[in-house]
DNA sequence: GTATGCGTTAATGTATACATTAAGCAGGAA
DNA sequence: TTCCTGCTTAATGTATACATTAACGCATAC
């Protein structure tokens, strides 16, 4: 059990504040603030924003504070286009490694619970679920960058997701493509499972971002 | 014109030593000698570390010293696969742009310098132009988030490129490659552009691994 | 001889003091 | 008024002092 550090526990603690909408999109804050607000001395907090900052999550603007970064609908493309890219090539590779029932027994479950989720309305679960089958999806696929890449994007269209969460349908045409691209890994199949996911990715996209524009939503 | 910070320079400072070997891979450093070193306080120096780490050009281990990251083979596989999809994808959103003669040009120029540099046989100056090509096409792609990705993974593997830079045959091949894509590109043609560069990384990514397993090198 | 545990110490982690800088305002000239 | 100019000051950038911690060696017990 090792003693996190205060640059770790404020990487973590700003994290969860952007995430929960506390610190909103846009917003901008001092480090002399954040620090107080932490409870903390400057030093961890510049270092904890440094980290934030590599991973695009804020902005650092030397004396304007710190800019939650918003996220705009072309950044949203952006975002999505790289996922798409990144877990069809990461759905191959778990194609390709000839995994056995075992090793995607994880990925099996997130499904199941997303199901369950779907079943009992809960969106919430719902979102947790799906996230887990993505970064199960990109663990199988192993390479390390792509899994850390694919967290990066999808912390920060994390906020978005959570907006438009209760906006839609419930995703239930979602599942049979994780289902689909479950079998296509299960069964070796490299192509068939990079083609499904991309299609799936491709058509969450396309729902999202119609979705911003049905709302008018600039930014996130 | 700016006045850059301490800690940006530290960052600039410390890469240059990286890629020109003076601060070899898998080798330890102290924050105090590096500090000593750059004439600078530790405090720039740590910060400008973390910067490096989440570029994933060394590891801090607290104790150790901070590691200069080697790169193994099978890490260089790893990029490679991350930065055809993602080139791929910059070259398809290139040709899909419909660029006109002008914003291509960059491109071809990059294209005519490794040209020159092949008929004078100035090595250096390839790779330099090869990363002129690299960058100007994800310019083109129009993805800020696929450009610093591919930024950050080419980083990674300079040093290895400048080990085998002397151990191959010249690339003659890789510029009608070159060729063809911005071809692709400037005719509107994204699922040949997208294509064709993908066949190229391919072909530079086995060509690369080969070399490394011949010459036995187990980390750059 | 080996293993265990404690103390030393060198390195990092954190706080704070200090230097620098650019944003904004006040005051005066055109 | 409007535009410049220089001052003020608040915020960041940098250095340094101080606290903490884990690695290593040495002593001691078995």
């Amino acid at each position: 059990m090792n003693k996190p550090s205060s640059t770790a526990m404020a990487v973590e603690r700003l994290r969860n504040l952007i995430f929960k909408g506390e610190l909103p999109p846009g917003s901008d804050h001092l480090e002399t603030e954040l620090a107080a607000q932490l409870g903390l001395s400057r030093t961890p907090v510049r270092e904890a924003l440094l980290v934030l900052e590599s991973q695009g999550l804020v902005d650092v603007r030397p004396r304007k504070g710190v800019r939650i970064r918003p996220i705009s609908p072309k950044d949203m493309a952006e975002i999505y286009d790289v996922l798409t890219e990144l877990e069809s090539l990461a759905a191959r590779r778990a194609a390709e490694a000839g995994h056995d029932a075992e090793a995607l027994a994880p990925l099996a479950r997130s499904i199941d619970n997303m199901d369950r989720a779907l079943a009992s309305e809960d969106r919430e679960a719902w979102a947790s679920a799906d996230d887990q089958f993505h970064m199960e999806l990109v663990r199988l696929g192993q390479n390390a960058r792509i899994a850390s890449i694919v967290q990066m994007m999808a912390d920060q269209v994390r906020r978005a997701r959570q907006v438009t969460l209760y906006m839609r349908d419930p995703p239930l045409q979602s599942n049979d493509d994780h289902r689909r691209v479950l079998d296509a890994i299960a069964s070796g199949a490299p192509d068939k499972a990079a083609q499904l996911h991309r299609a799936h990715r491709d058509a969450a996209k396309a729902t999202l971002i119609a979705l911003l524009e049905t709302h008018q939503l600039k930014q996130l």
